[in-house]
DNA sequence: AAATATTAATCAAACGTTTGTTTAATTCAA
DNA sequence: TTGAATTAAACAAACGTTTGATTAATATTT
């Protein structure tokens, strides 16, 4: 049972965390943030450790899309099902900026061996998704034989690409400092046709 | 002028920095890995931050790699200058997969303005070129009219997602733990065949 | 309904470590 | 013999965490 405050609390972590790292960000920091005590923390989660993982799995669900739900619709054609796939990621990863940052800066560690194992098993079972509806593709010879690891690879790392940094993204498209990539639609829309485009020439005969 | 001493304190804090962040690592356990005394950190770089900003510096020429040289071959067509930048891109991360990490991990934080700002604007010239081709190309018709940033963001895209994490990359590939794809010529090769695949059916008329 | 007992939440202060950094003494090399 | 290199020890500040007291909320008993 996740408490108003709890929750509060996690809320504060992850816009610190994002921005300095858990490394980076002090129990006091984050307490001034929350505008709370700095006993609150352990009071509640224990340890400022445990606050991580707790916040990861509270936030973690909306990275366990429901892919196999795509996959099963047999009303979609294969590419239909990739397209529909590219939405999904695009719109998902797109609307969480901060949680992604945080977890993208601990997939980089080599540190805490546990929770690097969660996030990976995270993504094991959407890359298996969409290998599925590849290689399925290709067998109905619907797809050209392409690598269907590193197509996966490609989907998702494009659209990381541009999350790995505001700035690093405005300077990619070339656009004023003000502009926010991530909550702006048309970008969003720019990326989903990239994508498509890209992977359309990719697997279709044409 | 870097001596050998400065050179193997900053070696061990590559590795150091890479596996634990440089938040996580302590000046003492790095003295420990390249086993001097705490003291000689500060006298050879003044302090942690200047050792952080020597290192990248030492290490950058790596990135700053010669795409004006293929740009500017005029041997070469647009989709050959395309190919060598992706061959040039794949050797030099895949090369240095632990300072890759310390950029990326700094890419990720907001943190210290002044390296977020350096590390972006080494990527800016490399990013201007591979558009400059792309733009040509597409002016010379020899190309789609393809979305040149975006293309961009593929390709370094798709690298980094397979240098995110070895753990991340094995899952992907589905290959034993004791796999490593980064010193792996085959995989290399994978990487490479699979970026020009893409990259050849979205610019080229077929 | 009022009084009491019990539990939960909050707080300032302090705990022992660890942090980056500096000092002052000593060793080393030219 | 002089300046650079190296050392162990100490520094204050910051760290995550715990404490014990105090308040707020809830449950129990009159």
């Amino acid at each position: 049972m996740i408490t108003d405050k709890k929750e509060h609390i996690m809320n504060a972590a992850i816009e610190l965390f994002a921005e300095k790292g858990f490394e980076g960000s002090s129990i006091r920091d984050l307490a001034a943030k929350a505008d709370v005590n700095v006993a609150m923390v352990n009071y509640y989660f224990g340890s400022k450790d445990k606050l991580f993982e707790a916040l990861v799995e509270y936030k973690a669900s909306f990275m366990r899309g429901r892919l196999d739900e795509i996959e099963n619709n047999t009303k979609l054609s294969e590419i239909e099902k990739i397209d529909a796939i590219i939405e999904s990621y695009v719109e998902r990863l797109l609307s969480q900026p901060l949680f992604h940052r945080i977890i993208y800066q601990e997939l980089l560690m080599g540190e805490r061996d546990v929770m690097h194992k969660n996030i990976i098993s995270m993504f094991t079972k959407n890359t298996l998704t969409l290998r599925n509806i590849i290689e399925h593709g290709i067998k109905k010879k619907v797809f050209k034989k392409v690598d269907p690891e590193l197509t996966m690879a490609t989907i998702i790392g494009t659209i990381n690409q541009v999350m790995l940094s505001k700035a690093m993204c405005i300077m990619l498209i070339n656009r004023e400092e003000s502009f926010d990539p991530y909550t702006d639609a048309g970008f969003r829309n720019r990326l989903i046709k990239h994508l498509k485009q890209i992977i359309h020439s990719s697997l279709l005969n044409q």
